[in-house]
RNA sequence: GCUCCUAUCGUCUAGAGGCCUAGGACGGAGCCCUCUCAAGGCUUAAACCCGGGUUCGAAUCCCGGUAGGAGCGCCA
C-alpha cells in the first residue's frame, strides 16, 4: 500500500518551527517511500481562522520546499461530507444529540474538578436500553455526541513513543457537531484521514490523547485507522516550552535571520531524528534515510548555535548559484541594488568561508555595491593614520599602472609593494581593507580588490588618503 | 486531581545485555596555520536522574521513586 500523509495546521497563528518540523517529517516519510504528501487546512474554527494564518502557512511552505501534492483542502468546504457522516452515525446510534446548555456542562465541570475528579461528560443524553432520557427542552439547539465504547481498551502502537493502552472507561462521549451544527475537529479529522486515504498519520504528541477517540470514532465507522507518529515539541534554549511572548518565531523570520531553506530543514531533521553520526543531509538523502525508527520520543531544545553551524556548513558546500536568490533578497533587504557590483556567484564564494548565515553575508558584502558610509571607527583608529595614508597613496600609484586588475596580477602587485617597502603584508593588507571596505575584514584582499574593481579600488584608495589628511 | 508521555556530556544525539576506558556533532578551552575575519588541522574538559530487582554481566530489561511535559473545551 502506498504512503499518504498529511500536514494538517490549523491557521489561527503563525506556521512556528515545530509545525514545519512535523511538516517535514510528513514530507519525507511519504516522498521516500514514493507516497504523496498532503496539506489540509483545520479551519473549521471560525473565529480564530485568518486568511492572514492561511498565507503564512503556504508561504512558510514554498520556501521550504515542502509542495503538496494535492490542490491545497480547506475543512470549511467540506461540510457537506461532515453532515452526511454524522447523519450516517445518528442513524446508526453511534451517536446522538445531547441537549446540556453550555452553562450545564460548565457546572459539572467545575463540580468534578472540585472533587478532584477529572472532568468529564456524565452521559446523562446518552440513550441506553431501558434508560429513560431527560425531556428534550424547549429552543434548545443540541449538539451530537460520539457514543464511545465504555468496555474494553484501545492499543495504540505508535511509531514513535511505541505501544500505548488507553482505557475506553477513561473516555467520554465528545461532541462531534456543535449546537450550530459545525462539527468539530476529532471529528473532522477522523473523516479527512478516512476520505483522503491517509496511511500515517504524523502530528506533534499533543494530540496524543486524542488519538483513542478517533480510532474508536474510526472503527464506528467502519474504517481502519492509519499508523500513528506522534512527534515530541521543540522547546526554546532554555527548555521552556515555545510560545508567542516565548521565543517562538514564524518560518519566515528564519530566512530574515539568514537562513537556507535547506539548511533550516537539515537541522529540523537532526533535531529528535538521527541517522548514526551523520549531521549533514542532503534533501534527497534526508528523503532516502528519514525513519521513525530513529525519532526520538523526547522534547528537544532549539540550539541556535547549531542551527547557525549547519547553516555554515550548507553554504559552505553548496552551488553558489544555488544561494544567488536568497542573497539577491538580502541584499535589496537592506538597500543594496546587486546589479551595482559584482556577479553574486562570485562574491559568495569569497564570502561564504566566513558568514553563517546571508544577513552576515549580505552586511560585509554591502561595500562591494554601496558606496561607503564612512569607516568603522576602531579599525580607522588603528589603521588609518598618516604613516599607512603615505603607504595608500603610493599603493593607488602603482596598483593603478597594472597591465590588468586580475586577482593574480593584484596579489602580485600587493606583496610586490609591501616586500619591496620590507613590510608585512599586514601592514599594507589592513590599511587597504579599512580604505576600500570601511572595516578590517573582507576575503583575501586580492580578491577583495578584484571584485570591488579598479574604479572603485583607487578612488577608495585616494578617499582614504584625503581622509586622513583632513583630519590631521 | 485524573489519564498519558519523557529522562545519556551545557545542547542535539549514538547506544537494541558483554564490542562502553560510554562514540559523534554544536558550543567551550588550548595549540598550529595565517594579510583581517574566517576556514582548516590537532589536543582537551564534559553525561548514562535516583533506588531496587532480573542476569555471570545493565546506559540498555522489569518495578518503584524523582523531575519535567502534554491532555482533560460546543479550540485545534
Amino acid at each position: 500500500m502506498s504512503v499518504v500523509t498529511r500536514f494538517a495546521p490549523s491557521p489561527t497563528g503563525f506556521l512556528h518551527i515545530g509545525g514545519a518540523r512535523t511538516a517535514l517529517f510528513s514530507y519525507l516519510y511519504a516522498k521516500g517511500r514514493g507516497g504523496k504528501y498532503l496539506l489540509r487546512i483545520e479551519d473549521t474554527d471560525r473565529e480564530r481562522s485568518t486568511q492572514a494564518a492561511v498565507d503564512a502557512i503556504f508561504e512558510g511552505m514554498a520556501w521550504l520546499g515542502l509542495k503538496s501534492d494535492f490542490a491545497e483542502i480547506y475543512q470549511t468546504q467540506r461540510f457537506p461530507r461532515y453532515a452526511e457522516v454524522i447523519a450516517q452515525m445518528l442513524a446508526a446510534g453511534t451517536a446522538y444529540h445531547c441537549y446540556c446548555s453550555k452553562e450545564e456542562l460548565d457546572q459539572m465541570r467545575a463540580e468534578q474538578q472540585a472533587r478532584k475528579e477529572r472532568p468529564r461528560y456524565d452521559g446523562r443524553w446518552r440513550p441506553e436500553a431501558g434508560k429513560t432520557l431527560p425531556p428534550v427542552p424547549a429552543g434548545v439547539q443540541p449538539v451530537v455526541r460520539f457514543r464511545n465504547p465504555t468496555e474494553g481498551k484501545v492499543v495504540l502502537n505508535d511509531l514513535i513513543k511505541g505501544e500505548i493502552v488507553f482505557d475506553n472507561g477513561e473516555l467520554d462521549d465528545l461532541i462531534i457537531a456543535r449546537g450550530d451544527g459545525v462539527p468539530t475537529y476529532n471529528f473532522c479529522v477522523v473523516v479527512d484521514d478516512m476520505d483522503m486515504g491517509i496511511t500515517h498519520v504524523i502530528r506533534g504528541d499533543d494530540h496524543v490523547n486524542n488519538t483513542p477517540r478517533q480510532i474508536n470514532i474510526l472503527k464506528a465507522l467502519g474504517a481502519t485507522p492509519p499508523a500513528y507518529a506522534h512527534v515530541s515539541m521543540i522547546l526554546g534554549a532554555d527548555g521552556a516550552k515555545l510560545s508567542k511572548r516565548h521565543g517562538a518565531l514564524g518560518v519566515m523570520e528564519y530566512r530574515a535571520m539568514g537562513f537556507m531553506p535547506e539548511a533550516l530543514l537539515n537541522y529540523l531533521v537532526r533535531l529528535g531524528w538521527s541517522h548514526g553520526d551523520q549531521e549533514l543531509f542532503t534533501r534527497e538523502e534526508m528523503m532516502a534515510k528519514f525513519d521513525f525508527d530513529h525519532v526520538s520520543a523526547a522534547p528537544a531544545r532549539f540550539d541556535m548555535e547549531k542551527a547557525y553551524w549547519v547553516n555554515h556548513q550548507y553554504l559552505k558546500t553548496v552551488d553558489p548559484a544555488v544561494v544567488v536568490p536568497e542573497f539577491d533578497w538580502h541584499l535589496r533587504r537592506i538597500g543594496v541594488d546587486p546589479a551595482t557590483g559584482p556577479a553574486l556567484t562570485a562574491v559568495i564564494e569569497q564570502q561564504r568561508e566566513r558568514c553563517r548565515t546571508l544577513v552576515e553575508m549580505a552586511e560585509k558584502s554591502k561595500f562591494f555595491y554601496a558606496e561607503l558610509d564612512g569607516y568603522n571607527e576602531k579599525d580607522a583608529a588603528k589603521h588609518l593614520n598618516a604613516e599607512s595614508a603615505a603607504l595608500l597613496a603610493a599603493l593607488a600609484e602603482a596598483l593603478a599602472a597594472l597591465p590588468e586588475w586580475t586577482a593574480p596580477a593584484l596579489h602580485a602587485g600587493v606583496n610586490g609593494f609591501a616586500e619591496a617597502r620590507g613590510l608585512g603584508l599586514g601592514k599594507v593588507a589592513q590599511p587597504i581593507r579599512v580604505a576600500v571596505a570601511g572595516m578590517a575584514v573582507s576575503p583575501p584582499i586580492d580578491q577583495t580588490l578584484f571584485l570591488l574593481g579598479r574604479d572603485r579600488t583607487l578612488a577608495r584608495l585616494k578617499a582614504a588618503v584625503a581622509h586622513v589628511q583632513s583630519k590631521s
